[in-house]
DNA sequence: CTGAAAGCGCTAACAC
DNA sequence: GTGTTAGCGCTTTCAG
């Protein structure tokens, strides 16, 4: 063993005399090595609190068991929870998570994914930035056939792997249930229609509303950010309207929230006065009073999904190219309960 | 550049006649290469779509730029605030962050550990497993030196840097805030008391009861894993005492949920009937009704302290270690305000 | 069953 | 300012 670094497979080797070729493949119980060596060298290893470097390693073999996963926001429910699951299903199969926050900024989005790029991930998984614009940082991964999975917010112009949930048939059942519930003028706060899954929710909504034959109301829709603070200015916007909205079906569940905060705070009662539904079942929709009706996306599922998908793309090295839509679920709740 | 694969400072070199050394420099902007030389360089880089391999230059370093964070579980409010904070700073000082989770498994945090330290992590930032028992893996980053920041859960016999809120504070201060507004008969929901935070919080509910000469009652005390179950089971007991708390002090905000949930089901009013407070101040305590008076604990500030201190540490080898105790926030909300 | 030797891609003494 | 050379620690042909 060298004075302070670490033991190498070289100081096993001398150690015992023996060549490092055989320390490595004993270590890594290579069939052709007899058993007894093995024993003598891991019992060296062990005495010499020996740890392979994975980085030696993973430079000779060209691979690095790592994936990238790139979130906008490492802090919010949803993320996380697809963090946790994937992380899950990488740690099980040897890989390690490597992970990053956009904070839904373009240029943080194209540095952190080229910076992976050179940290030489296996693949990555990612769900782009709301500013996203340009995608040639994702590209690249397609270009040298490094796998690349989309979850929930997808880029539709690049051909892989993408797990999403069916937005626009939550948008239809958002809305299909809040006309059961007797409403009638349906408002909807609605994300970046740049991002398939606020345009996808808009034309589920639409779609209802055509089928049970209301006109539809170009005012009634407003396309903010869906933060707290847009949620809302929105929420406000549309209640000053000269024919309000009776129930809003919100892009998610924080305006969701926000709206509600608004309107009780101006003497309108939910769901009486209006009906309110969000989406993403966020864990607080359910203990808020009133609690929220909402979409559940489930993104521990996706997470653990994704990283399966991605696994076997990096081990398979296969060329065809799925898109696994997760099924919604609407959840009624308090907020939209009027019968 | 070779058939299928990335290109490297070689085929830079070779396409200018110049050696690898000089590409290497100019790539990493050594002032000993003539601005000329770089631009062509670099030109070249550009066009060949050279990434540098980070692995390459890590293994050659001696250094990974890469920070492990192991929490409990990434899929909780508390600990994706962590590193979330954690991210973004080592971001700006570019290091990566690489993540695992023990779900509080003694068993894989061991294994992620040493993974990592495999992987040769600059730093490991810590919040130990409830389950943990035995720190052997740990404390061979100490013994390698190689930098260790506990933040939140901390083993008090490993000397190093740490990171925690001040919860025996936190716990006087609930109490004082419970007995203050009338409450006579206080419960305390614990945590396993091999975590100093639960011993802390429960120690500081202690001293508050004796400062008020309010003698202490040991069978007002459940000790459990302040799981949403265990908060169930832990309330029900309390209220089946001969004579049952007017009060808890749930050792989280978990607990307090379920407990109130558990009790507004037996018709039991809080905060008339009986008082709750949390600890850790989760999103939903806010918007909950009735909202539950928590602690706050700064989640994203200890990331990006934690953060701050590991790479100092990695970066000047420091010999000397600090805990930095963040102050607690008492939150009063309505779970507890009776007068 | 084991060893010798080359090389993954990059960097850094040391030379000139 | 630029080149030569050696080597980070590991794996893997090829030889025996």
């Amino acid at each position: 063993m060298n004075k302070n670094s670490e033991p190498t497979i070289h100081d096993i080797a001398r150690e015992l005399k023996i060549s490092a070729s055989t320390v490595s493949r004993a270590l890594n119980d290579n069939p052709r090595i007899s058993l007894k060596t093995k024993e003598k060298i891991k019992a060296i290893a062990d005495s010499l609190g020996y740890r392979p470097n994975t980085l030696a390693s993973n430079l000779r073999n060209k691979k690095s068991n790592t994936i990238g996963i790139v979130v906008p926001l490492i802090n919010r429910y949803f993320f996380s929870s697809v963090i946790s699951g994937a992380e899950d299903v990488a740690y099980k199969a040897g890989y390690t998570v490597v992970i990053s926050q956009s904070n839904d900024l373009a240029a943080k989005e194209i540095n952190i994914v080229q910076s992976m790029f050179s940290n030489r991930v296996d693949g990555l998984i990612i769900s782009i930035a709301m500013q996203a614009s340009t995608f040639e940082h994702l590209k690249l991964f397609r270009k040298k056939n490094i796998p690349l999975v989309f979850f929930d917010r997808a880029v539709p112009e690049i051909e892989t792997d993408k797990i999403v949930v069916d937005d626009f048939a939550g948008g239809f059942r958002v809305t299909q249930h809040l006309i059961d519930q007797g409403y009638k003028r349906i408002g909807h706060l609605a994300g970046p229609q740049n991002l398939m899954i606020y345009l996808n929710r808009k034309n589920g909504y639409m779609e209802a509303l055509r089928k049970n034959g209301i006109p539809f109301d170009e005012s009634l829709i407003n396309i903010n950010r869906l933060t707290s603070e847009d949620g809302v200015a929105a929420t406000q916007y549309l209640m000053s309207l000269p024919h309000p909205p009776d129930a809003i079906f919100c892009g998610n569940d924080t305006t969701a929230l926000s709206a509600m905060i608004y309107l009780r705070d101006k003497g309108i009662r939910i769901p009486e006065d209006v009906g309110i539904v969000g989406f993403s079942n966020e864990p607080y929709s359910k203990v808020v009073s009133p609690s929220i009706s909402t979409i559940a996306q489930p993104g521990f599922e996706m997470g653990q999904k994704a990283a399966e998908l991605i696994i076997r793309k990096i081990e398979n090295n296969e060329r065809t190219y799925q898109t696994i839509v997760l099924p919604t679920e609407l959840i009624v709740r308090e907020s939209s309960i009027r019968k």
